[in-house]
RNA sequence: GCUCCCUUCGUCUAGUGGUUAGGACGCCGCCCUCUCACGGCGGUAACACGGGUUCGAGUCCCGUAGGGAGCGCCA
């Protein structure tokens, strides 16, 4: 059975390249009718905090990606990575080193200066009296050879042992190290397929190398390249949000962003739309790009609408809640938030917008002074007093009936439909702006309307 | 510096030796139209460079250039 997991470290939100990293893993285990396991990096004790851990937790859970096991937590786990290092020991495959960080630091200036890859020296490996005072455990790495892995993206890589060195994998506090960690959980939590970033392509042999000592069989790996900023450099803060749950503050669908995600390094045939259904039908490791991507916000923007449009209405209206109560508008003041969505999903390219649009169907509005002097002109005075007195003789209110009272009167007074629809806009929504004047009156309500033409422009 | 990875329109990509190099986003134009949009139609634009291999190379090989990652008692 398949077996992926995520493993991510809690040291802030949940990011863009990593919500595509869970997506993958998340994806491929559903295809496979595997398991999608989290595991929460949590050693480094000074930058790990319990708020990154949840923010982590919660946009997984905006994004649906559910997990069938964890979340684990490493801290939680010291006792199963000593286990292993001290049998490492005794085994005489790992060795306790002494050196102090001033040696090392100045090794690695000696290094540095000859031009050298900085790397440890085997000093410790190769003592013979024993060492004194705090120590930390390193892994012996074998001297020659090289070690060789089938990347499932990449192809063979191959990497000379002698590139690599006797690498720490417990601290003088005793605390474990992210590579001793990570090979110890994906060989107990028998991982099969590891799909990560492609910084850790250089970690690979040397986990590879311990995963060997214990005499396991490593997985199967396969290294996504990095997700760029719109300017081909490295994705930061400067090219705007890239947080997962930023996304949802500026009103995007976690399907839309997960359809782009997906799409951002991955592809089948030219198809650009996909259901999560269909992903795990479609998705496979085989079809992603080796090279890494650049974040285009435009096409996420364009398929947020895509979505907006074309999902249930009720789906995208409980979202569109969210956005709403943001705001602080009342919804019992209004329409129902569907209808509100069936009439701005074609012009909202995110919630948050449809929501700002949409205040004027439950609070006051502000009248735009430029669009009601050029609309509101003293010629169709006449034809919006003749609508208010048609509307309130209304029966029934609704959008056929609304529409048949403007028509009439505009043809009575011989005025092109645009002539009366734009005027009639900017009294009862403020501005010049709005779904069709039928559905967007219909929607205002009677009672709105009427008090809205009343006001200030019969 | 050393090791490793990457390179098709501005961007995401299709392509697996023979294509007018296709699609999508964006942008531009036209149409539709009560505003804004939606939609429809059309256009713009790419194989980083240099050598090979081959009858033939975006596709295979080797270099060059450019970009990126790693080289921690971080993950």
């Amino acid at each position: 059975m398949v077996i992926t997991r995520f493993a991510p470290s809690p040291t802030g939100y949940l990011h863009i390249g990593g919500a595509r990293t869970a997506l993958y893993c998340w994806l491929y285990a559903k295809k496979t009718q595997g398991k999608f396991i989290l595991r929460i990096e949590d050693t480094d004790l000074e930058r790990s905090t319990q708020e990154s851990v949840q923010a982590i937790l919660d946009a997984m859970d905006w994004l649906k990606l559910n997990y069938d096991e964890g979340p684990y937590y490493q801290t939680k786990r010291f006792d199963r990575y000593r286990e292993v290092a001290e049998q490492l020991l005794k085994e005489g495959k790992a060795y306790r080193c002494y050196c102090s960080k001033e040696r090392l630091e100045k090794l690695r200036e000696e290094q540095t200066a000859r031009k050298e890859k900085p790397r440890y020296d085997g000093f410790c490996r190769h003592r013979t009296e024993p060492g004194e005072g705090p120590f930390v455990i390193r892994f012996k790495n074998p001297e020659e050879g090289v070690v060789e892995f089938d990347d499932l993206i990449r192809g063979k890589l191959t990497f000379s042992n002698t590139e690599l060195d006797d690498l720490i994998i417990a601290r003088s506090d005793g605390t474990p190290t992210y590579n001793f960690t990570v090979v110890v959980d994906d060989w107990d939590m028998k991982i099969t397929h590891v799909i990560r970033g492609d910084d850790h392509i250089n970690n690979t042999p040397r986990q590879i190398n311990i995963l060997r000592a214990l005499g396991a069989t490593p997985p199967q790996y396969a290294h996504v390249s990095m997700i760029l900023g719109s300017d081909g450099k490295r994705l930061s803060k400067r090219h705007g949000a890239v947080g997962v749950m930023q996304y949802r503050e500026e009103g995007f669908l976690p399907e839309a962003l997960l359809n782009y995600l997906v799409r951002l390094g991955w592809s089948y045939g030219d198809q650009e739309i996909f259901s999560m259904d269909e992903l795990i039908k479609l998705f496979d490791i085989k079809g992603i790009n080796k090279a890494p991507a650049a974040f285009n916000p435009e096409k996420l923007t364009w398929l947020n609408q895509h979505y907006i449009k074309t999902s249930d209405p009720e789906r995208v209206a409980a979202e569109l809640k969210w956005h709403m109560d943001k705001l602080g508008v009342d919804l019992s003041k209004g329409p129902a938030l569907v209808e509100i969505v069936k009439a701005q999903a074609e012009r909202a390219k995110t919630l948050k917008e449809m929501a700002e649009k949409s205040k004027i169907f439950y609070e006051d509005i502000k009248y735009n002074d430029e669009a009601v002097q050029k609309n509101i002109t003293a010629d169709v005075l006449p034809a919006l007093s003749e609508i208010r007195e048609g509307f309130s003789a209304l029966k029934d209110w609704n959008k056929e009936a609304i529409h048949g009272v403007v028509v009439t009167v505009a043809e009575k007074l011989g005025l092109k439909l645009g002539k009366v629809a734009q005027p009639l806009r900017v009294a009862t929504t403020g501005d010049t702006i709005s779904p069709p004047i039928d559905v967007t009156l219909e929607l205002l309500g009677r009672e709105k309307v009427l008090a809205r033409l009343s006001n200030k422009f019969s």
